[in-house]
RNA sequence: UGAGCAAACUGAGCAAUUGCGGACAUUAAUGCUGAAAGGCUUUGCCCGAGGAAAGUCCGAGCUCCAAAGGGCAGGAUAACGGCUAACGGCCGCCGGGGGCGACCCUAGGGAAAGUGCAACAGAAAUAUACCGCCUAAUUUUUAGGUAAGGGUGGAAAGGCGAGGUAAGAGCUCACCAGCGUAUAGGAGACUAUACGGCUCUGUAAACCCUAUCCGGAGCAACACCGCAGAGAGACAUUUUGUAUUUGCCCGAUACGUCUCGAGAAGGUGGCACUGAGCUGUAAUGGUAACAUUCAGCCAAGAUAGAUGAUUGCUUUUAACAGAACUCGGCUUAUAGGUUUGGUCAUAAA
RNA sequence: GGAGACGUAUCGAAGUGGUCAUAACGGGGCGCACUCGAAAUGCGUUUGCCUUCACGGGCACGAGAGUUCGAAUCUCUCCGUCUCCG
């Protein structure tokens, strides 16, 4: 059961925006809720603001690969938000996978 | 050796582990689900972003509107000859401009069909006498001639020299520029030579004229399937009206109309493909673009949208940048590198 | 993905080939009047950048080329912003 489900509509995401906690980095923000079922649900947002496509694309991988790293760790039941800024993508993506580990242990969902 | 020109190519590579999207394979390997078709998971094997995928600036295919209609309006192109499915693209060539040169740039039809515009300055802007010069009368000045000189302007009626003259003027002559005619060469634009009369402002990316071409909208087009609401009342019977056909006039097609109430969400095809297909130190024709033939190949196809991460090595630690119906161009962005062919300068032989 | 529209002072905008940026006109800011004080109203003024002690000069209409004697205006290529199409 290592199959990412991802959220997809638009209400989804102003929901979370909306009734989510937030937890902000210089290179990452994170949206949680939890919702009714037992699953983890995730979805990633790259707006225009990043930049062109290819690093909006990048930005998209880098999250969605560090999301893959921890998706054991995480309590079921919750629904996650990440939102790239400007600087992930410049960074490595190694960094990336410590920050969300530390905004995830803050939104206390990380399980060790 | 230095400087510079043109064309073509490349767009980090290799290995390991792991991860993602798709096609195919089943006799059935693995289980689950289902009445079945099938779906999901696993397995095998193969494929998986670009030279610009970008901008959407042109041209097409394809789909619907009447298998595409008429007129007006509107738009595009613009030396000449070719190539192409087509083009505003490409190739060759001519004219003009730049460079010592290799070579580069060029929206380059018509201003003698007509109309408009040319601010300010200047006497005068397509017609003219302000100053000056000359002649006559007179000696404040007036009349006539004159575009050589001054000044204004982007532009002042060919340029420059000689003759000529009262002063001047293509008035005459030589050379140059422009126009026309003839001859020669060329497929043509045009070029060369000879002769002739004669000197014409610029602007068409102002209207316009000439020639050629253009119906409109776009895959969020369009076709099909299923779900939900879903019904109620009133009026009318063929004239209107509405919508589409870029703008207007015809013509054409579709729709009964109005009120109340409710709702506007999803899937499949189109779509990935035997095609204006790709590759080739191939052959033939052609200066070339390109065409024909031959051989081989089938090559991403998502639907919130697939290429990432880690490690090792190489030389520099990689620029611009991500397909979305598909092609042919153009334009713009782009680190570094490779190859080929010319040019100039200097030195040596 | 596709189809369009628009970029001019601090803001909204007019100007659509010369004298034209006096950047019209409106809003904003500042000052004055009115008022015990304010608001509203009225009048005046301020409004880009560079250079200069100052007078003045140059560059500026999103950016860069071109046409023209002359471009905010006409043409082309980029950049940015906004709208529409299920």
């Amino acid at each position: 059961m290592n199959k990412i489900i991802t959220l997809k509509k638009n209400k989804e995401f102003n929901r979370l925006y909306s009734k989510g906690k937030a937890y902000v980095s210089k290179s990452l923000i994170l949206y949680v809720l939890p919702n009714r079922s037992c699953e983890k649900r995730i979805g990633i947002t790259t707006s225009k603001k990043i930049g062109k496509a290819v690093d909006r694309n990048r930005a998209r991988r880098v999250i969605k690969e560090s999301y893959r790293e921890v998706l054991k760790n995480i309590k079921p039941g919750y629904d996650l938000v990440f939102v790239a800024r400007k600087k992930t993508t410049r960074i490595k993506s190694t960094k990336v996978l410590s920050i969300m580990k530390e905004q995830l242990k803050e939104a206390g969902v990380f399980i060790s």
